[in-house]
DNA sequence: TTATATACCTCCAAATCTTATGTATAAGTC
DNA sequence: GACTTATACATAAGATTTGGAGGTATATAA
């Protein structure tokens, strides 16, 4: 993940991202994520293939998502939806993050609270 | 770092809070840190100083930091101040996290901006 | 005397990310 | 027809960051 200009920032927010999207449309497939991503920032966030895919693996292997393939225009596309668990965890997870962005600000001296 | 209950988060940020404490008090020690983020979010985030000191030597390496030895009490701390390139690497490196941070919540549909 | 607070430090393991590389099909361009 | 770009998946190597455990030492409070 990156901002346009330059290096990396950030680590650990990636699966709460596919979660967070996920929660509002209920199956994406991976590279529709990477758009999805540009297209919400302007462009500015870029989400790599390299830590996508392993996310998402990772992700299915904790039971939170699960696949189905499609053949769409000759070409295949995985399917990723988010499971019963799944929905909770990603509630669970996305308020822990706020949550730590909040303090995040806290210390940074912004607003404090979102 | 971690949040009240449980796991860690969000890994890139600690050097940044470093840099920014430092922009408002210009002088602290390594202790005196890991107090002030506990004092800032109500005891919510903690930093481990297995993470704090390989921080701050490492920004010390960068030319970021100098160091200033002090007997206080009969123990030894180790001031940390912000050096000529560190004050304008800090802003730069807190504007391209609050950047990140912009875009993270935009993708979360929290507030667009701060 | 024992525990807690203050104050520094290092090493190891785990997790996450970037970069590079690879495969393959479809569509647009020269 | 050849080439590039977009679509779509994936893995591997290396770097970075962090947490946890452990270590040293002094001052203070119980």
């Amino acid at each position: 993940m990156n901002t346009s200009n330059n290096s990396s920032l950030l680590k650990g927010s990636l699966s709460v991202i596919i979660l967070r999207l996920l929660e509002d449309r209920d199956k994406m497939y991976g590279y529709e994520i990477t758009q999805k991503v540009k297209e919400l920032t302007a462009g500015e966030m870029a989400i790599t293939e390299g830590a996508l895919y392993p996310a998402l693996h990772k992700l299915e292997a904790e039971g939170l998502l699960t696949t189905e393939t499609q053949i769409v225009d000759g070409r295949a596309r995985k399917y990723y939806s988010l499971t019963k668990t799944g929905h909770t965890e990603a509630a669970g997870r996305i308020a822990e993050l706020t949550a730590f962005l909040d303090n995040l600000n806290l210390v940074l001296k912004l607003k404090p609270s979102l």
